[in-house]
DNA sequence: AGCAAGATCTTTAAGCGTGATCATATTTTA
DNA sequence: TAAAATATGATCACGCTTAAAGATCTTGCT
């Protein structure tokens, strides 16, 4: 690695003059700035990273804490997360939690020391049901910022970017009940999470709020591991032969549902209307597409490092914000078209 | 933060000494480590990793470059990168290349400054179709390795870990052609990536190498545009009504060419066998579920990360190695039992 | 012309947080 | 009481920035 001194030596100057040299400073003439500039190409320097952070007391780094990076939605917020991190001069230092407190914990401390000028991440499962928040308020008490996004701890004051699940899922079962189905029924995998909690009560408030709908409110609740989730489903749409509505509201059931639907004879959308949550390259799987309540994943990556930005050059003290991204419905072709 | 400074403050005594005890230097009296233990765990102090970098000229940190991390394969990857790197003590600051070569090189640049102590990655569709490797001879000769995965540069010489794609592809035809099929078609949408070429050898070799299978070898070009792929299947699937084998090598396209084959009344595995490239979260979105050439994605990437690491901590000078990963023919419904 | 006061350019020194080396001070032992 | 053991402190370096000091050259004024 080529250094400061390197190039102070070779040009037998001292190390202060090479450094002002190469930012331009008035202090030193054009004719040394001039030399200084070509040898720092010639030998290819590059000022370390790692000096200026502990020199600046900020290193311009992001670190970014998934749940889940197999699950498309959080990809694709990652995917978000980078694109504006990079558009804003900042690196981002990737944990996955893989759903586990201690992980999460683990990757907060390692990083909460110097190494990350703030944190983004989406709490896990197990942290979520067990109410941990110990470590995300020490984190914060240590002036080390944290943006929560989707899965948030709603006693942690921080700043937060969320769906609005509840009026997603109302939305969604409304797009439903104006087709005129009788019976509606939401199957959750979500289990503990808040997300799955906020989308039930959407979709129950919608049915009693439509008065057309005269059918019952009908949760089905499933286990999300994915090699299960077949027969489950397989299992539901069996015992159900009346029913003509479903609301799935994670990634990839209502693909899967609207694959096994067809291969026991249901028309779709015609007999059975579906309507998925995920986002769009995942709905093109099945056939006809799914429609869906679309997360915007990548504006809540985008979202998510604005504010954090925001909060780390203007040292917004205090004062914490909750943004929400908006969901848009998008019809394709396991509902009928209006 | 606390620093030692604030430490050594607080209790009277030298930096030097706080820094010792935190270690148990046999220096120090065991009265005072204890002592300085102690307020070290009431302040929650933690060192300072970019001072510890700086002065060990090391980070332990690796920089992951992925080009696609909506891709399942890549996503998986990076899950196996982390969970091995976490093990052995480094962090990963992962960048997105997005396919772009622009991406890749300022990435590289961005880190080979002291900020990674080597780089994981697989190049940019962009950089292997220009043929461009020069940053990446550059980033090596600056004394910083990298390991390449699945998509490798030939002519840099630095340690990779690939699969054996052309007796994955070979293999997989194999399967078909042993089922009796007499019409099997390969549909190739990964263009000018040299895993896709080694894959149509493979198709192509098998074909030949059978002289049980009578009829000719098709491979048919698509663009890999997601939202273009239904269409295109489906056009694939119309026009050659005697297609009774089908290799799909890619993630996706072999999902969707089971559902759609299905809907246009072929039986599966009866009047069509498929065979997808992918790993199995992927293959259960299907039913039947798709049989698959899996790539062990998880295993490729804790492969490099152990590479990287070896190389970094031994000092291997010199001497590059290419690891091959195994995959495995995982065959479930869309193929004949056998 | 003579010389203080600027103007121009360069170097010195300190500090960011650590750890290693070397030096110093205090106590114990032979 | 000198030598050895014990305990602590001072200093430097990692690569960089920056305030302050130093050195050299111009300028302006009597």
């Amino acid at each position: 690695m080529i250094t400061l001194k390197d190039l102070a030596a070779t040009l037998g100057v001292s190390v202060s003059t090479v450094s002002k040299a190469l930012k331009d400073s008035p202090e030193i003439s054009k004719d040394t700035i001039a030399r200084v500039k070509e040898i720092a190409k010639e030998l290819n320097y590059r000022p370390n990273t790692l000096a200026l952070s502990l020199k600046n007391r900020k290193t311009k780094t992001i670190g970014v804490i998934i749940p889940d990076i197999l699950n498309v939605f959080f990809a694709r917020i990652l995917y978000g997360i980078e694109q504006e991190s990079t558009a804003l001069g900042y690196n981002i230092i990737t944990c996955l939690s893989n759903e586990s407190f201690e992980k999460e914990n683990n990757s907060l401390h390692l990083l909460a020391n110097g190494s990350v000028d703030g944190f983004i991440m989406s709490i896990a499962e197990e942290t979520q049901s067990n109410g941990e928040v110990k470590h995300l308020k020490e984190t914060i008490n240590q002036d080390v910022p944290i943006v929560m996004f989707d899965r948030v701890a709603n006693d942690v004051e921080c700043d937060k970017v969320i769906i609005d699940d509840f009026n997603a899922a109302f939305k969604g079962t409304e797009v439903l009940i104006k087709e005129g189905r009788k019976k509606i029924v939401l199957i959750n995998s979500l289990g503990g999470l808040s997300v799955g909690k906020l989308r039930v009560l959407g979709y129950k408030k919608a049915l009693e709020q439509h008065d057309s709908y005269t059918g019952e409110a009908l949760v089905i609740n499933i286990d999300s591991n994915e090699a299960l989730l077949n027969d489950q489903l397989e299992k539901i749409i069996t015992e159900h032969p009346d029913m003509d509505g479903l609301l799935c509201i994670d990634n990839v059931s209502g693909i899967m549902s609207v694959n096994i639907a067809q291969r026991l004879g249901r028309k779709i959308p015609k007999d059975l209307s579906v309507l998925g949550f995920s986002s769009d390259e995942i709905s093109h799987l099945s056939y006809p597409q799914l429609s869906t309540v679309t997360q915007h994943a990548e504006e809540i990556g985008q979202q998510s490092v604005r504010m954090l930005v925001e909060r780390l050059e203007n040292k917004t003290k205090g004062h914490t914000t909750t943004a929400t991204v908006d969901f848009t419905i998008e019809l394709r072709g396991t509902t009928l078209p209006n």
